[in-house]
DNA sequence: AATGAATGAGCATTCATTCAT
DNA sequence: CATGAATGAATGCTCATTCAT
């Protein structure tokens, strides 16, 4: 009747390693199963680390996720403000437009994980939970739509700067959309390249300014 | 403390009745929680039903989903054939692509929460338990991309057959895209109308068209 | 990676029968190891019984708890109010009260595991997660001190309404702690009779009374 | 949502010190949940102080039990001797036995938290972990039982010393019940101050006392 | 002497499902 | 056809404890 007293252990003690190896793990399969589909046992037999070790590094799943979140738009964002510097400084508005499209498409085709996450959350609303994690996906999302004005901007800046202005503020919803479409259908699709799809999306996006600009 | 006992739903309510209700709140709460975070339990107390109501109609959870799916698809089949349905016959390509695409977007609006389940299911892969559920995803999309197929065809259909095909084609991943992205954007940003993102989508695809047959 | 559906089992359903299998052993347990002391598991152990039949027939662990306390409370109750039917008529007060007070010491003895886990719960406050629990706790005190009342005005009435009244009100708070001290000393010291105690207590109270009513 | 950094507590903290900060923490907490519901996370909370610092200073959740009880016990028996130190010469028993239960009610008062955490251990056999601590629950009760037959003996040693054995051997059970009624009482009802019941003890045993003596 | 990081066993609870009626 | 009772497996999380420093 008496409790045993709960032995210790002895192993490998890895400590901030385990931490970043949990987050990866988590990325890794929640942006697949979903966050209430990723059972915390799910992640301990992916990466082998003890039960204990999640909680001793995360408040709970909730926290976890946020984290995840966190740390991916932490990345997400060095990586587009990298892609975006150094834009070329002549050319047309299209071939300006096609640089930065095609300089966004491949941060996104290195970030599938957490862009997958990222729209999985934002389509479910399966992460109520984690509030801190949805206050994360609704700052990448405005900070994207704040990129692709910056880009429409840029792009047609050679215009004179009310009509750059005029034009990024007429296509960022339609750019933002592209974007979100594209990387829905580098899930969903067969192996179409996101190079190409970005390619048609600086032409659509090129017409849609120039003819905006004809009708002023 | 005690268990309160469960509230008897009106006697013994009629097969088909039941069976609809609980379709229906299938799709509306997994739409929005998606499929594992959806619980049996939550279905119940959402519905009233008796636990085996559930058991009595569908042989598990997965069949469940399969079911919703599968009514959803049927019913946006439909739906998409009759918006469809005598399409203008004369016009710019733009005009009757215009028309398409208005009729889609309406169509869209209309079921959102079954495409919200739909893309929840196409970009986590947490239903790889429910099969059937997901040959209905992917005949889905199928269906959607001969659709858009068709749409373009028949907007280009005055500049020759040839023609129409081949810009068919090279557009037909795009607007695919572009429906996905618009409903997205529908999903996660503030009011903006799906009619008028589907007026530039007519515009870039018609755009991208013109600039496929000059460069033939 | 796909979730195996979990399998069902074939075992003896007891029904009605095990619910007051589990109200029996948590009871038990609970009233020696307390609240906290006590964990589901062990119960399960106990009992035999499937995890998940606990959770069938009550909410909670709360839930248990209250579960138990208000069966006991209930039959607690009950036999007090058979142990005081048909009392002496005649007699002196202090014949009356010795009577009285050996019947509940009698209530007691029979009671052992019901008053120790009330008086585990009087002193910590564990159970505070269960209120339940707590409110019967109350209830059954409040019905105490009501009966301790009762008992000695009904001993002292021959002396008049206004004197038993008078008596009573000084000396229930008294009388509660004769109870509550002779429980405690039944369960903490070697094996003395709880009768040896009641008689001591009527011998006590009826002085104290004496005593009260010469002072007037 | 990520786990909050731990609040350093004043950098090198003296030995001595944060051990009694320990002991007063447990005291408190364990005295009103008992010793099972009190985590050791529950007290790292209260103290602020380091996981390990309790580590460091006790052996294990049981030690800390020990060390409490060892602590409070030594308190009590001081206080109860230095209470009992130069006891009115003169006097009838009534007046004597009045001046030791008085003296012995303010130790009470002054030592709530641990007479309530002793009379939880003695109900509830919940801290059968730590046999050291209900090692010195024992003998704080059998100290206790020999300080009530010292009392009494001491109040009635007028009437002889052969007499004053006996009436202490027959009213000492009784004495204890008394204390521990007062107690049990002194936490759950109303405010009703203890002097005022020990003032009815006295009087009680005295009646007792005096009884057993005329039955001689 | 003192501590932050780490851990396995156990916690209360919910899960999807099946049984007898 | 329809249901309330019952169930084993898994869930997210906390526990008391020990390690390296």
């Amino acid at each position: 009747m008496e409790k045993p007293a709960p032995k210790a252990h002895t192993g490998n003690r890895r400590g901030r390693r385990s931490r970043q190896e949990i987050l990866d793990a988590t990325a890794r399969v929640m942006s697949v199963r979903g966050y209430a589909g990723t059972s915390m046992s799910t992640l301990i037999k992916e990466t082998g680390l003890p039960r204990s070790a999640f909680y001793h590094h995360f408040e709970s799943k909730a926290g976890l996720l946020s984290a995840v979140m966190s740390q991916g738009a932490h990345d997400y964002f060095d990586a587009m403000r990298e892609a975006h510097r150094d834009p070329p400084e002549g050319g047309t508005p299209r071939e300006r437009l096609g640089w930065y499209l095609r300089r966004t498409g491949e941060v996104f085709e290195h970030r599938e994980e957490f862009l997958r996450l990222l729209l999985v959350l934002v389509m479910s609303n399966e992460a109520a939970e984690a509030p801190e994690a949805l206050r994360t996906v609704i700052a990448v999302r405005d900070e994207g739509r704040d990129y692709m004005r910056h880009m429409i901007r840029s792009s047609f800046l050679s215009e004179g700067e009310e009509i750059a202005n005029a034009v990024a503020d007429a296509l960022a919803h339609f750019g933002m959309a592209g974007f979100d479409g594209a990387f829905v259908s580098l899930q969903s699709e067969d192996g179409k390249p996101i190079s190409e799809f970005m390619e048609q999306l600086a032409d659509s996006m090129t017409a849609l300014g120039e003819a905006l600009i004809a009708r002023r």
